[in-house]
DNA sequence: GCCAACGTTGGC
DNA sequence: GCCAACGTTGGC
């Protein structure tokens, strides 16, 4: 099957694309995704090798930060089975979890944060689901076209700075 | 800090 | 199964 592309948001206070950056060729576990449709995306169609626009909510400038890929297939989400972690979620049981995670390694990231409001105003980018006013969604699908021309915008802003 | 747009919960 | 109340997300 083909590569699929996602957009996955993060608070930068808690984790950002540096942070991602900082680990190096070291994988990172998203995990912590309490959203069924979020989590039928992890679980069932997230794949090693898709590609993911690592997104900065709550920031500023909120936008899109880099690039990431997943680098394993989906798994239980430990932090949901774990009683002492915040994430912990007493209704999924480990064998028959709730809730999925993924590795994720860093693969870029952006000269500066791709602002949402540059997306907003990129005509080729319409539908996005990012762009939906109230969308809250943490995980979400992003069609190639889309995430093609997000890389481009990217480096036309590299360019310009 | 405000508030719109959600998703979830629980009474009925 | 409906829907009001509530909690959360996230742009601004």
């Amino acid at each position: 099957m083909a590569r699929a592309y996602w957009l996955l948001k993060s608070e930068p206070e808690t984790f950002s694309i540096r942070d991602l950056e900082t680990a190096g060729n070291q994988t990172t576990d998203w995990g912590g995704v309490r959203n069924y449709q979020a989590r039928n995306y992890i679980r069932d169609q997230m794949k090693s090798g898709d590609l993911v626009l690592f997104y900065h909510s709550n920031a500023e400038p909120s936008g899109v930060a880099g690039v990431a890929k997943v680098s394993s297939a989906p798994y239980a989400d430990s932090t949901a089975l774990d009683a002492q972690d915040p994430y912990f979620d007493p209704k999924s049981r480990a064998e028959n979890p709730t809730w999925y995670a993924v590795d994720i390694q860093w693969v870029q990231t952006f000269s500066s944060v791709l602002p949402l409001e540059r997306l907003k105003a990129d005509a080729e980018l319409a539908g996005m689901e990012v762009l939906r006013k109230g969308s809250r969604l943490s995980v979400q699908s992003v069609s190639k076209p889309h995430f093609e021309r997000v890389l481009k915008l990217a480096k036309v802003l590299a360019r310009g700075s």
